[in-house]
DNA sequence: CGCTAATCTAGAACAAGTTCCACACTTGAT
DNA sequence: ATCAAGTGTGGAACTTGTTCTAGATTAGCG
């Protein structure tokens, strides 16, 4: 129960500078075709050859093409956090916060939509064997949405409602791509899910 | 905009009856299949061995194991609304009966978790060409909680509640599929999203 | 420096989804 | 009954993710 335990993850190997080196040309190449096609033109020969590195290698560093997206993503979120830590939402209320939080990170998303795409069917078609990685996502998305609430010691009620966000959030993001949502559907989703936001603040509705 | 447009289903012509049984064998072999290891044994040739029939065949009635994995869903939910509406929920409040009737569901696919694994799989991980299918099972779905909510004419806030409803539900199955949430976090995620119906509920709040 | 274990490389091999092909069988219209 | 079009069959072939092998390279260490 204790945050201590670290079981799937016993401790990342330090890696030499070459070592980082290449795990870098292969998240760049990763990012790069992901851009051009999605989800299937990012094929692991093809990331192999641009990152100049053997298949084996390539899976040496990740093995699989979901873990390499997941690991991806996990890139991308990186930046983006710092990116948000920079410019925090300015909205009232911390549910508009939060819904602008999103929809900033929504219209990021927009400019690379195959590295969208990409992405968010890793992570979704993700099965037990990622768990840890796609775990780091949520992680990272909960602590995004928790900064923009500004909150320190969130209430578990108030945690379930960020749950449920990230979840309209990967599921919104799905229904765009694959062109079942528009985007303007997507703001209304994330805006409707922010509103459980104040629903759960101990402030307005002290112990409901 | 108006219901009426079908572009994509101009009208799936006819099947003749051993057209029909065909269909229905090579549905019936997936499920099986699915029953069995999920997503990953649901192997086209075993499912056209399975169900007597051509690999060739199986790819004319299904055009892909996604195509077929979504078929399934279809022919489940149809059961499952079936059922439903023979039983109804009993629980008072929109909220609570839509929550219940979630909850069934829920435990319905935990009988047969591979199962469910291999058709919310093949859900969020289909992409454009299969739109029009995933599209008839939202549709399903969105048709079953509006039911659980006993309503005719909701408002557009109560879609969107709904169809936030049907992002976290599908999001929280994966989660729980994936050995990330258990079971009872499903159900804590799917009872907070629920308190959105009485957000948006013009009785209670009017016109907010 | 010289050795040993780990790491990389090139490429073959394998697995499962998908496509193709040549031929057999229904079916429906004449 | 017969012919043409459409449908089904069996099986090969192709694609891409994944695994495996044998031989170079590299890194750390005495």
């Amino acid at each position: 129960m204790s945050a201590e335990a670290r079981p799937a993850v016993p401790a990342a190997p330090p890696l030499t500078e070459r070592q980082e080196a290449r795990r870098r040309r292969i998240l760049h190449a990763t990012a790069q075709l992901a851009s051009r096609g999605g989800f299937d033109a990012v094929q692991m020969r093809e990331v192999a050859e641009a990152a100049g590195v053997a298949l084996g290698t390539l899976y040496r560093y990740f093995p699989s093409k979901v873990h390499l997206l997941v690991a991806t993503m996990q890139d991308q979120l990186q930046h983006l956090h710092t990116t948000l830590r920079k410019r925090p939402p300015v909205a009232d209320g911390a549910a508009q916060r939060v819904a602008e939080t999103l929809m900033r990170a929504f219209r990021a998303l927009q400019r690379e939509p195959h590295l969208a795409d990409a992405m968010v069917r890793a992570l979704t078609f993700a099965d037990r064997s990622v768990s840890p990685e796609v775990d780091t996502v949520s992680r990272q998305t909960t602590a995004i949405i928790l900064d923009a609430m500004g909150l320190e010691n969130p209430t578990p009620e108030q945690l379930s409602a960020v749950r449920v966000i990230e979840h309209t959030w990967h599921s919104a993001l799905i229904t765009w791509l694959s062109g079942r949502a528009s985007i303007a559907q997507v703001k209304i989703d994330i805006e409707t899910v922010c509103r459980l936001i104040d629903l759960t603040d101990p402030e307005r509705r002290p112990t409901a």
